[in-house]
DNA sequence: TAGATTGTTAATCGATTAACAATC
DNA sequence: TAGATTGTTAATCGATTAACAATC
């Protein structure tokens, strides 16, 4: 399999979205300059990330959406049920479990944890909710190696470190402190405050669109 | 003031929140690398990020944490009250209400807007919440330019398109699926199954992090 | 065929890093 | 002073785009 950068990995589920949606319509064949539309990338760009994972199209009729879908999906998809664990109950991380709960066939999250005794020992939203301090040994168990952190930002830390202990190799930090983790660990930081302020600067300056154009 | 890229603003506004927490734990001065450690990113772009809001350490103390702060303060901050709206109060939106609240003296979300009639009218972590009816007017009389979107996917591109027709010039969406905006409108687009998708692959391959070092 | 696409390479662009004289 | 920092420029690196022969 060849190096792929983390953008193209975010593109080509970009992709893949689009794809379904344009399949759930009718449509048999996509154009490259189609997906770019769509994605907001040049259709240079997309011809690449498809060459990047071995997907050929038709000079005539451009790409085949079915199988193209199913080509990024052999790529993207856990070969086999790939287990995560989210910890965290709160607001935030009772709105990723619903809203990601059978996304994916071999992408689900399989284990929470909260230190609330009234959300501990239950189902929530179809998945088990553990007490946090037997995070490391059910995460260790289970063989996860994917969580989500969503708790606040004292405790994230430490909740990383338990979870870099029991196994995992990458995670999503919805907590606004930036984690230290190992090299081997792969963090995606998604910190809401910075990202509104970031909107919210554009909204004023809006210059760079502008120039850009 | 200089034109500067969305990643360099993403940097300060870790930074400032780096230096936050140094203020509180009662450090007064921090060099470059120091900073550079806990962002994750080298000291020379610590340095080049601050000589471009025109900020000068010191060779000797490095830089004076509070100051540094307040100077990114004046850079990334709204200079007057800038209103934020919130299209969607689901789990997600109340997440994002609650979360935010409070965090920025000149940045809050203002007004929110949803359907569920159980919601609307009331005062929800002390934000109006509105009908989804009189989101363009309401937007548009309180001169609201920037707005975040947790709505359904299905309705998310027409709610963007009432934001934008209300004057709206930057938003966040966190509906997944991606927006269609006019070129001076712009948009981030946190989509968490694209996020989940990607660290799920990089827990699998975890090569490229092994290669860069 | 003619036309618009494709895969693929070369050129471009921008961000990041490395290097170094100036500074405290 | 000596040492470690700083601001600032030049070199590097990687991603993106432009270009073009090959293809249907």
């Amino acid at each position: 399999m060849p190096q792929v950068s983390e953008r193209t990995i975010g593109r080509l589920s970009l992709y893949r979205r689009l794809l379904d949606e344009m399949r759930a319509g009718g449509v048999m064949y996509a154009y490259s300059h189609q997906l770019a539309a769509m994605a907001a990338v040049s259709a240079a760009q997309v011809r690449r990330d498809l060459m990047v994972i071995g997907y050929s199209g038709s000079p005539s009729r451009g790409y085949d959406v079915w199988q193209l879908s199913q080509s990024i999906g052999v790529f993207l998809d856990a070969p086999v049920k790939q287990g995560i664990a989210l910890a965290g109950l709160g607001n935030l991380g009772r709105a990723i479990l619903s809203y990601f709960t059978g996304r994916r066939p071999n992408l689900a999250i399989v284990a929470s944890f909260d230190n609330d005794a009234r959300k501990v020992n239950r189902f929530i939203h179809g998945c088990p909710c553990y007490p946090s301090d037997q995070m490391g040994r059910i995460v260790e168990e289970m063989g996860i190696q994917t969580a989500i952190i969503a708790v606040p930002a004292g405790s994230a830390q430490a909740v990383a470190d338990q979870l870099v202990r029991a196994g995992v190799k990458s995670m999503v930090n919805f907590a606004p402190t930036p984690l230290r983790v190992p090299p081997h660990v792969y963090v995606e930081e998604t910190d809401i405050t910075t990202t509104l302020e970031k909107v919210a600067y554009f909204a004023r300056s809006g210059r760079l669109m502008e120039d850009s154009k």
